[in-house]
DNA sequence: TTATTGACTTAGACCCTGTCCATCGTAGGA
DNA sequence: TCCTACGATGGACAGGGTCTAAGTCAATAA
């Protein structure tokens, strides 16, 4: 555990929270500004293999880190502004896919993006 | 209708063709040497407009391109390779998020992307 | 104490995906 | 025949991400 490291995961923390990489970097730099984009990019791969936090890519563009890895949840996404929400949908979404629609596959996770409009953009 | 377009189309046509950009250029190309990137992106542009194919990013990586657009349907992605099957679910994924976590947003549309291991690398 | 080792960080080069723009070709109309 | 306009082309460019060589530093071995 080094101060990069430490300010890392310090930066990705709280309820809600879907930064970039260069977000990520960015907040990492107010605190440590010499903090290099390798050392965060490296970190956050490590998060992710440790399962601390989850990639979420829900545009194509930069994938977001969310640190709320703990608590099993989906994404609601403003299709205008990109603003993302945790969401916590009823059921287990697997259970809608029947064997036959398996292909043999052993299915192990689903991953649900919800689309609309803020309350902002509507 | 140009020659160009019309090879593009082409290409993308077939179940389960979930191809990137660079692949549907490589495809293109075999017919049509001297096509461009331009020109396939563009057209890949317009098809999406028109609601000819959709666009897939199941990895953050390339985006891919879905000619099965007129059935609804969502993703099942081998974890491994990377194969991708059209799949189909029963019932509405949107049935199962309740309004209080929706806040206040007008839900439109929901993106199921199931993972796990195909039979080849079970 | 000094040397060695190995893990971590850094800066920058590099790659991939995608977009933009100036130019070119060509088909159709005046 | 000459214009015009649209589409195609190639190359430059930008954003996101990875890789590598070199540097730093702390802990251990001699």
């Amino acid at each position: 555990m080094t101060s990069q490291r430490r300010v890392v995961a310090e930066v990705l923390d709280g309820d809600h929270v879907h930064l970039t990489a260069d977000e990520v970097h960015a907040r990492a730099a107010e605190r440590l500004p010499e903090i290099s984009r390798a050392t965060v990019y490296n970190t956050l791969g490590e998060l992710v293999t440790l399962r601390e936090v989850t990639e979420v890519s829900t545009d194509g563009r930069a994938k977001r880190y969310d640190p709320n890895a703990h608590h099993p949840h989906q994404h609601l996404v403003c299709s205008s502004c990109g603003t993302i929400r945790d969401v916590h949908p009823t059921g287990d979404p697997l259970a809608a896919l029947p064997t036959e629609e398996r292909f043999g596959f052993t299915v192990s996770e689903a991953e649900v993006t919800y689309r609309g409009l803020c309350p902002t953009c509507a």
